[in-house]
DNA sequence: TCAAAAGTGTTTCAAGTACACCCATGA
DNA sequence: TCATGGGTGTACTTGAAACACTTTTGA
């Protein structure tokens, strides 16, 4: 069987990037720079070929914005209304990306005009149904994100208890207690601590931790199951 | 906008339809009569039309099977490997419908030769990936079932506190207490318990209860949120 | 010495767990 | 009277929640 690198022009992916940056949630959008769409804000998105799967697909339009390799990319919903598109039936499969901003380097695509991070409370207006689409990937994320272990990959490698404090009161817009927090991870023995601590803070340095998947692995045989 | 009636042939529905008999969960299959995976079986699906939204394909889809209103279908993934299906790069998208089985007619589609419940633990093996949508749809539902209020559409409109620890227990796979399950679920004050009581048991006749949405929603207003 | 965040301790209350137990009914 | 499921009570353990407190560090 063959299959033509053509695309499939009924099927697109969209994606949801995050990121967290000063203590708040961000997504990266791009203005696009011609098409129908040109002048509108969007999400990052684009078409699948015949000859690759669809998580390559997103891949593939995921690291056009950026140079970074292993992101957290997963699918969350398909949206196939007669009328999202404009100018003929899409039916677009979103995908949603956890990344660390610190390491991820943008460059605007060759259709695109600019690239930026909006604060996950002042996204602008977007065209087709691209804010529905965010809403619904938010929603799926703060889920998401209280039974499984994925909210690191927002985070540098190494981080502290409060970075991760601040990631979740972020991501479930309420204040958490800092004791509790605390207490709640250490028990898990998930978080394996580094044997650095931070640097250039003025104030006590705190440890720094980091997310071992074969520790989430082992404890996983055993019967754990991570909740926030 | 003018959209046609003619289908869009890269992209195909799937649906897993889960009953509750004899206190085990089953699932709906069809054996195809004609086409590339004839004599085999399979989900029941099909394809969607320009005209029509997602979610009206796969209720089209679903209707095709029975005659039965009002029946719970959501999606739940899509399938976008290149070479799952076999002649042709098709992607499809996976929903899941919970019905009760009691009010519930087969009646078999044109191009299909029978239609069987199968006890999810004994399910043959199926054309295509199938087999591989529906373990995917089973672990979906697992962790579905404990934070949304959907179990009921599995029942009876009227059931007994016993007949839904059955059902979570067969979902969830594992023995619940009775007594903590009872306290938990009156505790919720969910259930509005029925005038009636059981009939024709050759036991104590237990308390019938409903699931009523607007009590439900009355509660959520309140903070609640459902768990099992 | 002050601000800022690290990190610990303790009390209180709600919820989960594991049982033992009695009740009602038809065969 | 026995089996079967309906339904209640209770003691124990765990964990969430709230908040007061001490420690370390650079400016």
């Amino acid at each position: 069987m063959k299959f033509s690198d053509e695309i499939i022009d009924t099927l697109s992916i969209d994606c949801v990037i995050f990121g967290f940056k000063n203590s708040a949630l961000s997504v990266l959008l791009v203005k696009h720079g011609e098409g129908i769409a040109k002048g509108h804000w969007a999400l990052p998105g684009g078409w699948i070929q015949y000859n690759e799967s669809l998580d390559k697909a997103a891949y593939r339009i995921l690291t056009a914005q950026t140079a970074v390799k292993n992101i957290y990319l997963e699918q969350f919903y398909v949206f196939g209304e007669v009328d999202r598109f404009l100018t003929k039936r899409v039916i677009t499969v979103g995908y949603y990306a956890l990344v660390n901003i610190e390491k991820f380097e943008l460059h605007a695509g060759p259709t695109v005009s600019d690239v930026v991070w909006f604060d996950i409370n002042s996204v602008p207006r977007m065209c087709f149904d691209h804010n529905k689409i965010l809403k619904k990937c938010f929603t799926h994320l703060q889920h998401r994100v209280q039974h499984e272990p994925i909210g690191f990959n927002l985070l540098p490698k190494k981080f502290t208890l409060l970075q991760l404090q601040e990631l979740y009161e972020a991501i479930l817009e309420k204040k958490l207690d800092k004791p509790n927090f605390r207490r709640k991870l250490n028990k898990m023995n998930l978080l394996v601590p580094s044997h650095e601590k931070q640097k250039d803070v003025s104030h006590r340095a705190a440890q720094l931790y980091k997310f071992d998947k074969k520790v989430y692995d082992h404890l996983i045989e055993k019967g754990f199951s991570f909740g926030i």
